[in-house]
DNA sequence: CGCACCATGTAAAAGGTTACATGATTGA
DNA sequence: TCAATCATGTAACCTTTTACATGGTGCG
């Protein structure tokens, strides 16, 4: 039950449609979370029916009407509520550690590209996540300037290193992750 | 489509049946893959109708049987084709990352509890990941035994080494992880 | 006019979780 | 006999993915 509360943080910065937030999640962003328009849609209606969000009808053009959304007040006690909710973990199921823990059934070269490609696409996630980290020290990025528009100044400082510190973790892991694959390429060898 | 091909991995150490695979696969055991009982067994099934795996029922006692499944060789060909190809990368669903992402918007006591809650989950992780991996090292874990029968002697201690690999990955991730919401604990007295 | 983008939905299927349901065997 | 463990299933529900479906707007 999360997808409700990610798009309620996202909210929390300024009212947006259902097109905007598919666009944020959409697959090729690569942000925190990702889910599909068909998914957003859904789940927009139901969380203001829940009474989480509003839903207020723009017109674009003559004939085309849009549907921003804002959190309301009940909206936001439940984001607060469940961001300070210690989470069950969820259940590991990497498929990757699946296949590395039987590759001595293939031959070195097939575990080799698997492994490579692997490396290849967590060095994006890693370049990604380390320019993210620095756009939001720096204050760059559109969304914690709208959030900060509403806190007092002093703790604009804090905000952007808090924020900032989720995609260092993010980084770390990807770089933790690229070593353990080039070990394992070194493995593979012997 | 993992889930058919984590039981053959498991399948290829030796046959077993559904409860001992529900065995491995519960909650409390902690492996790389998490499946309940309710989907293990439907997918026994569809395996053997795919030809991937043939049951055979046993007796035990007067009239309590059991199927123990085991490998074929399609089965096997299927597994070692799916180690070698490159999975898509899954989208990232973490929602303490999502959490952490507004940990500025409660009280830093909260937020602290929840990051504290997630070190001592990592610990423990840290510590079975870290423990499985001086077993396998050690060629100490029955499924291993099992395995190395089939192949020959010069294979052992490779066969050890790539899947100790995997629990050393595990270890690292986890220590990564556990650094970062140290830091992150440390970033909220701020 | 045509294309890229804006905008919103539904449907079917797959994968996963929780709960319900049943009965046999072994050992204390 | 009682409890723990062995053993196998189904049902309801939720989440996620993929695909289908439709039409408007703005710009060159």
């Amino acid at each position: 039950m999360s997808l409700p509360h990610v798009l309620l943080g996202v909210l929390e910065a300024r009212p947006m449609s259902g097109y905007e937030l598919t666009q944020l999640f959409g697959a090729s962003t690569r942000w925190v979370w990702s889910a599909p328009q068909s998914q957003i849609y859904p789940a927009l209606k139901k969380m203001e029916d829940n009474g989480l969000i509003t839903g207020e009808e723009q017109t674009r053009g003559t004939r085309m009407t849009r549907t921003v959304y804002a959190i309301t007040d009940e909206g936001l006690r439940e984001l607060k509520e469940w961001i300070g909710t210690p989470l069950p973990i969820p259940p590991s199921r990497d498929a990757l550690e699946v296949q590395a823990l039987y590759f001595d059934l293939v031959p070195a070269e097939s575990a080799k590209r698997v492994l490579k490609e692997f490396i290849s696409e967590q060095e994006t996630a890693l370049e990604h996540a380390e320019a993210h980290e620095a756009r939001l020290l720096a204050k760059d990025t559109e969304l914690l300037r709208e959030r900060m528009t509403k806190r007092p100044v002093e703790q604009h400082d804090r905000m952007a290193r808090l924020k900032a510190h989720v995609f260092a973790g993010h980084a770390a892991v990807a770089r933790t992750r690229i070593a353990w694959a080039q070990e394992g390429l070194r493995l593979l060898d012997e």
